[in-house]
DNA sequence: TGAATATATAAACATATATTCATATGTTAC
DNA sequence: GTAACATATGAATATATGTTTATATATTCA
């Protein structure tokens, strides 16, 4: 494949966020981290009402991306956005008028 | 699933375009379409160096999503940006650091 | 009509992703 | 030490996605 104004690498990485964020439980896991700045895994999955192993797998996926970051403190260990351009990304899909399929 | 600030429609609608972009080869044919307006399937896959059927293949697939709109002139189709949010997701992501993994 | 061109479609396949469940690990408090 | 809690991990599974190949459809032009 060969492209266009953006050189190969640049439209690989912006592929490779763009799929490791596109997904509604990872878009919720994002949404919450704006307002809170950093949760610990239980009450992330606490408000979202998820299960606590599929909310882990995720944050770990975001983590291992470096979309997320995290540290412990005790039992709990607090997750945080990392890389803060995935806000900006989900507020300009935020207001589009998609045709809802 | 519950979500934060935004509602759950709308979680799920950022989702699905950013998945719908999330993709080396889609994210090449939304740049060459950001510099050329409107350009045929012939002409995409020459530019981009991928198979004709492929790059049909992910015209249709945004096209069905409302990212894409097409329309006929003789033999060929043409394809151009519906949903220019895209363009702006795409820039947000351009220049953000990420460890390369 | 038939040849040439452009695009779409469908089958087949490999690979990736999402999800659940059960279990392991690490931490604290007793 | 053990109990209780928080989180991670791994297996298993279903489903989705990416890709190729071959073929069908539409259009133009002779």
């Amino acid at each position: 494949m060969k492209t266009g104004t953006l050189d190969i690498k640049k439209v690989k990485k912006v592929a490779f966020i763009l799929k490791a964020i596109g997904n509604p439980l990872r878009i919720a896991i994002i949404d919450v981290l704006r307002v809170n700045e950093e949760l610990a895994v239980s009450e992330i999955s606490r408000q979202l009402e998820a299960e606590q192993s599929l909310v882990s797998h995720n944050l770990l996926n975001m983590k291992l991306k470096g979309i997320l970051d995290s540290r412990r403190e005790g039992k709990n260990i607090f997750y945080r956005l990392k890389l803060k351009e995935v806000l900006k990304v989900i507020e300009c899909m935020e207001n589009c008028d998609m045709e809802d399929l």
